[in-house]
DNA sequence: ATTGCCGGGTG
DNA sequence: CACCCGGCAAT
């Protein structure tokens, strides 16, 4: 379970990650060549400074583990959280924004990965998250690093359910994610609330409506319409509707954003068994589904949590999307997060099921072209660790991939 | 231009 | 062996 080039990258990582260190603190926000630079950098000197870089190293990492000092009451409080009301977790996440929430935060990782990214650069909110779990004295929690999901991380904090508004809570959410970042959405967004009562699906454009409607329509009080214990909020979700009518089709090519898009590395096995969370969620979803896209999938991220288990820590700043055999792809569109700061291929776009070989194989096999073709290999056409994680990340990749040889993390 | 990886080099 | 990279083919 554990990585076994982890330790045999520690070596090589001290001269890599201060390459990192140097490049973030110079060029946050630059378009980062990194092959170029990184190439620069190992090849000057390597040796000379790697010790002077350990030290460096060490320094950074003090400074921002002291600078970050988490509240403790926050895990506390989340854990407490994941016991109580998953449901009502899962419910409120998907009422409220594209966010999803990440389940068990780990302690300051991810803290630091999101809380200096602010809507920053990805890639340095990878690395950051990189030296923190990879340093050897961190023991931590070494197979789950954080994913520096932004604003994710931050969602625990809200309380789950409140009872009384939901308007305040859409607006809890979008402060959170406004604060941040500098820049606002552009689009505008209008917000809709949509019952979820079986045969109703009432839409109404204020939260107290909705919340009305179910009381007095589905939950059967009759009196006056302020008592509320918060069980409407169970039964309407928020969707939001683009007026600008862009490109929701087209959300798939949406700069990724870099908070979020990082979700998870992909992992083969899982495709999308572990989605359906709680009955609710799913139920959900599937009334959701011919209004919006909005708010996009608590699925995945729980989908996610899972993956990280099995594959290499750490999220990519590219995007990660993929389509898995039963057709079922994601795709969000995220709200213009400031900006990616590498030049993510928008890879996706794949309408459906593009699937993988696997599914083709049969038709592959029965029709052998012609004998003794290729030398080479057909080329898998899967991404590899290398288009995953990125140059930047390389001592992410598998081994093979590190040598250059046939990627056996990802294969084909 | 970028990416996957073979073939061959080095220690 | 593990590790790395030139260079080619596929994209």
């Amino acid at each position: 379970m554990t990585f076994t080039f982890q330790s045999e990258d520690l070596k090589r990582d001290c001269s890599k990650k201060m390459s990192h260190q140097h490049m973030f603190s110079l060029a946050m926000e630059e378009d980062v060549k990194t092959a170029d630079t990184k190439k620069a950098s190992r090849v000057l000197d390597h040796e000379k400074e790697n010790t002077r870089s350990i030290c460096l190293l060490e320094q950074k990492r003090k400074v921002v583990s002291s600078n970050i000092d988490v509240p403790p009451a926050r895990k506390s409080s989340e854990e407490l959280d994941m016991d109580k009301v998953t449901a009502a977790m899962v419910l409120t996440s998907l009422s409220t924004s594209p966010l999803v929430r990440s389940p068990p935060v780990r302690p300051n990782e991810s803290l630091s990965g999101s809380w200096k990214e602010g809507g920053c650069v990805p890639s340095s909110t990878s690395s950051s998250g990189y030296w923190s779990w990879s340093a050897p004295s961190d023991q931590s929690n070494p197979s789950t690093p954080s994913p520096p999901l932004s604003a994710d991380s931050f969602k625990p904090f809200r309380s789950p359910a409140q009872p009384d508004d939901g308007i305040d809570e859409a607006e809890a959410s979008n402060l959170l994610f406004d604060e941040p970042i500098p820049r606002k959405r552009k689009n505008s967004m209008k917000v809709m609330f949509k019952c979820l009562w079986k045969n109703c699906g009432k839409v109404l454009s204020t939260a107290a409506g909705i919340q009305k409607h179910i009381r007095t329509i589905h939950l059967g009080r009759v009196g006056d319409s302020d008592y509320s214990d918060g069980e409407e909020d169970f039964y309407y979700t928020e969707i939001k509707l683009n007026t600008d009518s862009v490109a929701d089709g087209l959300s798939s090519l949406a700069p990724v954003s870099p908070s979020q898009s990082l979700a998870s590395p992909p992992t083969f096995p899982i495709p999308d068994s572990s989605r359906t969370e709680t009955p609710c969620a799913k139920t959900e979803t599937k009334l959701m589904t011919p209004l919006s896209r909005s708010a996009p999938t608590t699925l995945y991220l729980v989908h996610t949590d899972h993956a990280y288990q099995a594959t290499p820590p750490v999220t990519i700043p590219g995007s990660a999307k993929f389509t898995n055999g039963s057709s079922f792809s994601i795709s969000w569109q995220s709200p213009p997060v400031t900006f990616t700061g590498i030049p993510v291929s928008p890879t996706h776009h794949h309408p459906v099921g593009t699937g993988e070989q696997r599914q083709h194989a049969h038709t592959v096999l029965s029709s052998p072209p012609r004998g003794t073709v290729s030398l080479r290999k057909p080329r898998g056409e899967g991404k590899k660790c290398r288009k995953v994680y990125g140059m930047e990340n390389r001592d992410m990749w598998c081994t093979a991939c590190r040598w250059k040889k046939a990627c056996q993390r990802f294969l084909d």
